[in-house]
DNA sequence: CTTGGTAGGCGTACGCCGTACACCTACCAA
DNA sequence: TTGGTAGGTGTACGGCGTACGCCTACCAAG
């Protein structure tokens, strides 16, 4: 009987993206997203409780796009499981003002608990379980979400790395040199080695 | 010649610090700090540039308490690494309002350098060098921040871990019985079973 | 002991932010 | 045609970071 909505969470996820896409993370507020709407800020509270559901809608938004279904099973499951993590990785590194916001709403997104369910379906399909299995999915996700924020924090400052390698080298000779060498580490090289690592630690 | 500072960065520090640890992150402003130091807000101007500036001034502040000497040399590499780890997680455990903000300020950390400085000494005396010591380095780096916030994020919904054991078992039979399992898993045991994991892929 | 210059400290104000609240009105069912 | 529901808006409030200009405590020089 009432008045229709003309507008869909998905339609405000996307304009919050394009804000964050376009003016990056400290740009995202509700007016923001609102004249990026072109509706009135208070509008959106017909659609949120708060500043805090509107950045959950992005998130879940985001993630969505990830293919959380199985990879080939005739792979390795290492190999799966850095299928999986690829995906992920494509995904946000297309948004990168979202990365931290992924952190903060891990817990209720959807999206990534799908994704985990994935994970631990590799992982339990090659033997882990209890404990172990609770530890390799954890130490993954501290992973992968350090290691993304890391990239994409350290390129607002890719001068960052370039000023460690200007440190006094008297007082930090080896940070001063793999500074050096860190810039001729491509960072896809980077993350992906360090998996790597992750990976055939969980192997035993 | 002219009229003397009252305040030490230390002291500025130390009253963000004390604001932190009583109201938590969101609760940090600059009228906050002035507050508790009793001056006007407009005094703290004189010390720091910004509010970034000041953020700056608590991680070093926290983490200048992170003994970064080496630890003892008749250790076996991998556990030299862990105690250089468990002293930053001590330190970051006793306030965990300071982590978001050591992601954010890590390029501009001394601190931070210096014990980056000791455990690419303990890497580099176990054989490490070039490309290797780089992804050794970061892939700790990254697995140490990635577990500390979700440790401390997660800690804001420990809620979060019981929602995940209550998802519906139908959609997420993995997530739900990993979730079980995971509440009884102490924290610590966690952390330092990902960090073995870690420490075992990089010793090959 | 006086005095002048330097820089510390403060009050005010501006433009942002999130959002509570009251109002108007477009819409659909009856 | 009309009434009720709920969508959309405008205003306003208290918070934020911080630019700016003033007052004054202090120390050195005389």
């Amino acid at each position: 009987m009432p008045r229709p909505r003309s507008l869909s969470h998905d339609q405000l996820a996307a304009a919050a993206l394009a804000v964050l896409d376009r003016d990056g993370l400290a740009a995202l507020s509700m007016r923001a997203v609102a004249k990026e709407l072109g509706v009135s800020t208070m509008a959106l509270y017909r659609y949120v409780r708060d500043r805090d559901e509107l950045e959950l809608l992005v998130v879940e938004f985001v993630l969505a796009a990830v293919d959380t279904g199985a990879p080939d099973a005739g792979l390795p499951w290492r190999e799966r499981i850095e299928v999986l993590v690829r995906r992920m990785r494509d995904t946000l590194g297309a948004h990168p003002a979202v990365v931290p916001l992924t952190m903060t709403h891990r817990h209720h997104s959807r999206a990534l608990l799908r994704w985990s369910e994935t994970v631990l379906m590799v992982l339990t399909g090659a033997g882990f379980d209890g404990e172990r299995r609770v530890i390799a999915l954890r130490s993954l996700i501290a992973y992968v979400s350090g290691a993304l924020q890391l990239e994409h924090l350290g390129a607002l400052s890719g001068a960052g790395t370039a000023a460690i390698s200007a440190l006094p080298p008297e007082d930090f000779p080896l940070m001063a040199a793999t500074g050096r060498s860190a810039r001729q580490v491509d960072p896809e090289r980077e993350f992906f080695g360090g998996l790597a690592v992750l990976l055939r630690g969980l192997a035993d």
